[in-house]
DNA sequence: TGAATTATTGACCAAATGGTCATAAACTAG
DNA sequence: CTAGTTTATGACCATTTGGTCAATAATTCA
């Protein structure tokens, strides 16, 4: 019925989580975008609406993708203290490739966006909540205790996102090794 | 021998913190900051350097009187365990009256320009590694082994900036006492 | 083929950005 | 009082910012 588009929306999407998570939201420009995906600013505009929307795509492509890979590893195989190990590992071996330095776009978005932005406020709400449940629900097996669960839950995903401030703020591996370790003796 | 300053620096620092505290570094305006102080663009530039400068200032206030007054708590009286939980009860607090909902600067900077920030990243892990080491003298009275006492404070710390996110993220005040309870039971 | 519809292009824009500077003002030592 | 030095003031600047839009290109349906 019309011309169709020429670009993967995809394969764009990802180019432009891949600037708002290394740089964060300010102080990626427009340019910044056009340059990553290819596409001119007013197709950029044309498919996404404005800079904001952009970043919400973003991260909701980051939930979908990357949140997923994590909540995958959770309704794998294994006991639930392999599987939390298994959560840190990828933060540990993300920050040895320097990927990102182990940096997380839903941390960022927490602090950079949250306060002043509700919409993505929500977003991660949701997100943390997605990833909390997920995480009692590979608790559960060993903790009838639903409450028991969720305490439980709500303190590993702290200090998952804490190892990832830390690693972003240039601690040395072995320190998210060290909050692996104490965070797994609590795991039954 | 010359004209003297007709402002207080230490006035002028603690406003120019509370700007960066709240919105960040990008979202930060030369005109809020000069808004926020009361100072006119050309003394800010004239006191301070530029904007990165003010940053750094702001950023090395935070760790004088923010970071530092953790520390306090850590070097008074009680127990391990009984400081470890007032820390975390600072952020439960200052969450609640919505002080920058439970926001730290110092986490806000390691995620928003360590990565790009050779001098931020440097200032943020001497400031990590000064509560991390806080954190140990704090442990030492029950936990001979200094390598397990540099162990469990970096987890403590990585739990303790974990429950920032989490409270800028919008999570419910509870989530942060779990994760306050669950890491207590690994203080002696 | 042509009408209708959507996508692409890049020039264009007002506003805001961080930063500068000449001038005036306020102070001190001599 | 004066010379010298630092601070305060605000107008000014080039550049960058996010965003728009008219013109053109590509497609489908009739």
């Amino acid at each position: 019925m019309a011309r169709p588009r020429q670009f993967d929306e995809t394969r764009v999407i990802e180019s432009l989580m891949s600037v708002f998570w290394e740089k964060g939201y300010e102080a990626t420009s427009m340019q910044d975008l056009v340059a990553a995906s290819g596409l001119l600013k007013g197709s950029l505009y044309g498919a996404f609406g404005d800079k904001h929307a952009m970043y919400l795509s973003a991260l909701k492509h980051y939930d979908r993708t990357r949140i997923q890979a994590g909540i995958d590893i959770l309704n794998g195989e294994g006991s639930p203290r392999q599987k939390i190990a298994r959560l840190f590992d990828n933060v540990i071996e993300s920050t040895k490739r320097g990927l990102f330095a182990g940096g997380c776009l839903l941390c960022n978005a927490s602090l950079e966006m949250a306060a002043r932005d509700p919409v993505v406020k929500a977003e991660v709400k949701t997100t943390i909540r997605r990833l909390k449940v997920a995480i009692m629900e590979a608790l559960s097996p060993r903790i009838a205790n639903e409450d028991q669960a969720a305490a439980l839950a709500a303190f590993i995903v702290s200090a998952y996102f804490g190892s990832r401030v830390l690693a972003k703020g240039g601690a040395p591996a072995a320190m998210i090794g060290d909050t692996r370790d104490h965070c797994l003796q609590l795991v039954p």
